[in-house]
DNA sequence: TACATGATGCCCT
DNA sequence: GGGCATCATGTAG
C-alpha cells in the first residue's frame, strides 16, 4: 500500500499523448476520501494528440473549457458530457503544447463498496463489478470525479487527493484500435487496452496492432 | 440570446 | 443492436 501513497512525477506527463498512454496502463488510480482509500488498475485509455488531432477538444484552440490542456503536464482535465456524465483525462506535453489521456475503464481494486455506493449500483458477484468502473462516465461517478471538484487538480502533488501510483504490476500485451465515440479522425488507432482484461468497456473492437512487451 | 452538438450510459427489444 | 435523455460549451447571429 505504501508503493500507492507515492504519485507519478511530472515529467511522467511530459511526453507524447501516446506514450503516456502506453505507459500509463496497468497503473493504479488513487482517490482519497478521508480515511478511505479508492483505488483502480488502469485497463483502457484513449491518447488525443492537441492541435493536429481533429477529434481532440484542442483541436480549435485555447478555450475557458480546454485550458488544462494547455497547461503544465500532470493536470486533471475533466468535463461535462452529454448532459450526463464527467470524463476524466490527464495533460501531457509542456506548457503551451496541448496533449492529454483520457480514462476510459479501470479495473477496481479497493474501496469497492463506496464506489458501488457513489455509482448507486448494487455489486452482487464478479460480473457486477464490471457496472462501477467501466466507462469513462462510470469510473468518474464511481471516484467522486466532477469538474468543480477537480478540473486543474495536479495528480503529481503528494498533497493531491487524486493521483497515479506504480505498484510494479506487469503488462503483458497491450492492444491499439481506435477510439469510441467520435467523428472525426476516427481510424487513428490510438485506444490503449490491456488484453483480455474484462474491465475494457464495450467489445473489445478491431484490433488494427497488437504490441509485444518484454 | 439562440442553437447545435457531443471523448456516454441506460433501458428496451 | 438501437433509441434517447439532458445540459455545458462554443459559435453564430
Amino acid at each position: 500500500m505504501n508503493q500507492l501513497r507515492k504519485a507519478l512525477p511530472r515529467e511522467f506527463y511530459d511526453r507524447d499523448p501516446r506514450r503516456v498512454s502506453r505507459n500509463l496502463l496497468g497503473k493504479v488510480l488513487v482517490r482519497r476520501q478521508g480515511r478511505t482509500f479508492l483505488t483502480g488498475r488502469i485497463v483502457e485509455v484513449e491518447a488525443y494528440l492537441g492541435a493536429a488531432d481533429a477529434a481532440a477538444h484542442a483541436a480549435a484552440g485555447r478555450t475557458a473549457r480546454n485550458a488544462v490542456l494547455f497547461g503544465p503536464p500532470g493536470h486533471a482535465y475533466v468535463y461535462f458530457i452529454y448532459g450526463n456524465h464527467y470524463c476524466f483525462n490527464v495533460s501531457c506535453l509542456e506548457d503551451g503544447v496541448a496533449g492529454g489521456v483520457l480514462f476510459r475503464a479501470l479495473e477496481p481494486l479497493a474501496g469497492i463498496a463506496e464506489m458501488a455506493r457513489q455509482r448507486e449500483v448494487t455489486v452482487n458477484g464478479a460480473r457486477d463489478l464490471r457496472k462501477l468502473t467501466s466507462g469513462p462516465g462510470r469510473l468518474a461517478e464511481a471516484f467522486g470525479i466532477t469538474r468543480e471538484r477537480d478540473n486543474g487538480k495536479d495528480l503529481t502533488s503528494n498533497t493531491s487527493d487524486l493521483w497515479i501510483a506504480d505498484d510494479d504490476f506487469h503488462v503483458r500485451r497491450v492492444l491499439l484500435t481506435p477510439r469510441i465515440g467520435i467523428a472525426k479522425s476516427a481510424d487513428l488507432p490510438l485506444r490503449y487496452v490491456i488484453a483480455g482484461n474484462p474491465f475494457v468497456s464495450g467489445r473489445t473492437g478491431s484490433v488494427l496492432r497488437t504490441k509485444r512487451t518484454k
